[in-house]
RNA sequence: GGAGGGGUCGGAUAGUGGUUAUUCCACAGGUUUGCUAAACCUGCGUCCUUUACUGGACUCGUGAGUUCAAAUCUCACCCCCUCCGCCA
């Protein structure tokens, strides 16, 4: 959400951005439209109830027929706020100069590219052609798609022996890494409201990608299931005010993580690339409400992811994105792509973005500075790891020609082996 | 699921239909003062209006209702605490 005064100001810049991300632009010239209307009507229902707040017991004549003008007037001013609050929700937050302006992924720009990617079957490579991870898995029995479709339905998947131990020792490993970093680790709620939702932008434009539970009745109640856990640590300050000097806050979460993936029926249909159900480790951090200080921390979250694929020996590139593939409430956004043998190309991995004050005015996170001044928080994201999806690249990575899988270093004490080998 | 108690500013707290919602702590600014401390004064949330000064409205868990007037009365809902039941 954006402050309606700037919007007032800058209806251009906004539907520009609106434009540039490839969202509706008509909202905002409907929210200023709307705030007219509303400051109209409301300067007439405040001028009645001064005139109210004036008049002694003694006339109570006259307070009879303020009472009759306000209710004719008070129910109009409702309906439009409600409507303007609606239509402020579709205002996407705006892009940073320094993101590109494009239409689709093809768009984006290439930053950073680390590793070498292994050489299988090339000439002066090993000599084998490689499997996808799929194959690994079933033959080294660390995967079981069938029988997770047969019991979870489509995309599901068992994960078996080595592989478990591999994904909770990614999950440890990315906690530990964290919290020497400075993070405070938490394990969120994941079934949330629907305000928690709108607080970091999923709602309203994501609602199709959100599970939703059935335990409501007649509407009320309403409860979805977090598809990540910034979700509900963006909310864990709501609608409070912060001390600037316990800022910056640096969260740590761990979930399971839940999309539907509608829109993506077709893609990435194999293996666990894509899958409902995941588990990932999120930082999350609270911040001054200074673009100069959350870039900073952009990169710095960035740092720490790519210190953990480099520790993992993934090869990866990173991409900044370009208006149109990044998210409706983000300012700038890097992805992480980790080289995956079995796709032939980068898939992503991690997703880094500045929120800027967009999910702090939704969720009315506040700090108070030095100066006694309220102000907004800046919030930042960036995934850790997310497992499967790494396990893909991990699999795929360190497969050697006799079809074993390597164990990353730093996941050994995890797994307890070096070598993944046929039973 | 059942019974009872509660929710007032960042924290604590007073307030059973009528001026401006009380007080304390914390915090910020100011005055005084060799320094620090202390004392005192002012401020401390949201919105509207104004270039500004200012003026006004709202804010007592949320929403609706009764009333000329609601923190206070009525209804619904949410949350917290205590106890009982069920349960991994």
């Amino acid at each position: 959400m954006l402050d309606i005064k700037f919007i007032r100001e800058n209806q251009k810049l906004v539907e520009k951005a609106a434009k540039d991300k490839g969202i509706d632009y008509k909202p905002v010239a409907q929210v200023i439209e709307l705030d007219k209307k509303r400051r109209e009507l409301l300067a007439k229902v405040e001028g009645l109830r001064a005139l109210r707040n004036k008049i002694t017991r003694n006339d109570i004549e006259k307070g009879k027929e303020i009472k009759v003008k306000l209710k004719k007037i008070e129910p109009g001013l409702r309906k439009i706020e409600a409507e303007f609050k609606k239509v402020m929700l579709m205002i996407p937050g705006i892009p940073d100069k320094s993101v590109p302006v494009g239409k689709n992924e093809e768009d984006n720009k290439v930053v950073k590219t680390w590793g070498k990617k292994p050489e299988f079957s090339t000439k002066g490579g090993q000599g084998f052609k490689p499997k996808d991870h799929v194959e690994l898995g079933k033959s080294l029995d660390l995967l079981d798609l069938k029988r997770g479709v047969k019991v979870g339905g489509f995309r599901g998947y068992f994960l078996k022996n080595e592989a478990v131990l591999m994904q909770m020792g990614i999950m440890q490993y990315a906690m530990n890494k964290l919290i020497e970093k400075g993070f405070k680790p938490m394990i969120p709620p994941m079934i949330v409201k629907k305000e928690t939702l709108i607080n970091t932008g999923h709602f309203p434009w994501g609602k199709a990608d959100v599970y939703k539970t059935s335990d409501d009745e007649a509407g009320q109640n309403e409860r979805f299931l977090a598809g990540t856990a910034e979700v509900p640590l963006v909310s864990y300050h709501a609608n409070e005010t912060l001390n600037e000097k316990d800022l910056p806050i640096l969260y740590a979460g761990f979930s399971s993580c839940y999309r539907r993936e509608v829109g993506n029926y077709g893609r990435d249909t194999k293996g666990v690339y894509r899958v409902h159900e995941f588990m990932k480790i999120e930082q999350v951090v609270i911040c001054k409400n200074d673009m100069k200080e959350s870039s900073e921390w952009l990169e710095k979250l960035s740092s720490y992811s790519e210190e953990m694929l480099q520790e993992l020996k993934l090869p990866y590139r990173k991409m900044m994105m370009c208006t149109g593939d990044m998210g409706e409430p983000q300012i700038k956004k890097y992805d992480i792509e980790t080289w995956m043998p079995g796709r032939n190309s980068y898939g992503e991995t991690m997703s880094d973005s500045i929120m800027g004050e967009f999910q702090s005015r939704r969720a009315n996170i506040k700090y108070r500075t030095k100066n006694n001044e309220v102000k907004f928080v800046h919030i930042l994201n960036n995934t850790a790891l997310a497992s499967p999806r790494i396990l893909v690249a991990i699999f795929e990575n360190y497969q050697q020609k006799d079809g074993s899988i390597k164990v990353p270093e730093v996941l050994q004490k995890y797994v307890n082996k070096k070598i993944l080998v046929k039973k």
